[in-house]
DNA sequence: CATAATTTTCAGAAATTTCTGAAACTTTAA
DNA sequence: TTAAAGTTTCAGAAATTTCTGAAAATTATG
């Protein structure tokens, strides 16, 4: 299966960003070609299209399905395994922060607590452990605000998302409403 | 310089991490050293306590200030540059987003409009080309909210994400004093 | 100036990551 | 069962990234 040109570009830039994202070149092609493909494709068809190994093409689908990213159909009449991304675009994203998250902030967080439970020997360890306990606090509102975040409607959210500097007259509001102590 | 084990252990882990982040892992342990050491530190200090060559040192150091995450700072009666780390943990995040923005994301973007200029030329393109629309929309309407969140005092945006669940309530409030026409 | 101190550069070496393709394994169906 | 169809694994090859260290360039000092 040959790519019309337009396609071509868009798969291989996603594959070149993809490795920003947590995965490598050819997960990230893959990725990208069943995203714009209005079909399921099997395996050999990545294979060909990407010119890439077969074997290549194996080990990405596994990984982009640890990633929660593609999911398994079946086609009838057809025992090869068929696969297309799981959700809409918006899912993926948010599929893609919560896989990092916890592949990466949440080991960086327990390290960071196993840290801020010693007792500092000196002055510089001192220094080094509220610089530490920075960058936990932060992890964690940004977390937390992220869960938050993630129980909402997608249609608040989105309207959340688009009050654009309408939010900081909202905060205003409530602090008034809410009758806050000390306003600036 | 020796490190202590638990500085080496956050400075190895953030080396590690660094490269999710952007960056390779002597850049990375780079930035994690300067964030934890209270004084300024030279090439060679670095170079030093890292055990890594004194021309790695000067390629990460340059590397850092592109990034905008730390500052040449000289130091009075000593000919050699003392480097710290730019701003607290909170602008240093800040400053990665940014950066991350202008390096990853602005690109894509305009990648994705060049596409969507193109007419397509059957179904199977018109399909691409509505969810590269999606994913489009996607990284405007965040990349908005992230310049609207940006124009936030610092307060204000720490008062907005503390206010977790509060979040919701505050969204039914505006829509009930705005007259929202159909609230669900 | 001349020279000493410091930083940067960059070619090649080393380390790491990714990829291939054949063999092993699994599943389905005759 | 057995064979055919399909998938996964993984050792080694290829590609890529990172690192070293000596030489070049830059900057400061007497």
């Amino acid at each position: 299966m040959e790519l019309p040109e337009k396609a071509k570009v868009f798969v291989f830039h996603f594959g070149e960003m993809g490795s920003r994202w947590g995965f490598n070149r050819t997960v990230g092609q893959i990725l990208a070609l069943l995203v714009i493909h209005p079909n399921a494709l099997n395996a050999d068809q990545i294979a060909e299209t990407l010119k890439i190994s077969r074997g290549n093409v194996s080990m990405g689908l596994k990984e982009l399905q640890s990633w929660r990213l593609i999911q398994l159909q079946h086609v009838a009449g057809d025992r090869k395994d068929y696969f297309v991304t799981a959700g809409s675009i918006w899912d993926m994203a948010k599929t893609v922060f919560e896989e990092r998250r916890k592949r990466e902030i949440d080991p960086t967080m327990s390290l960071l607590r196993a840290n801020l439970l010693e007792e500092a020997q000196n002055e510089d360890e001192a220094y080094a452990q509220k610089r530490i306990e920075e960058i936990h606090d932060l992890l964690e509102l940004l977390t937390q605000w992220g869960d938050h975040l993630n129980t909402l409607s997608p249609e608040k959210l989105e309207s959340l998302m688009k009050l654009g500097s309408g939010i900081s007259k909202l905060l205003d509001m409530k602090d008034k409403i809410m009758g806050k102590k000390n306003p600036e």
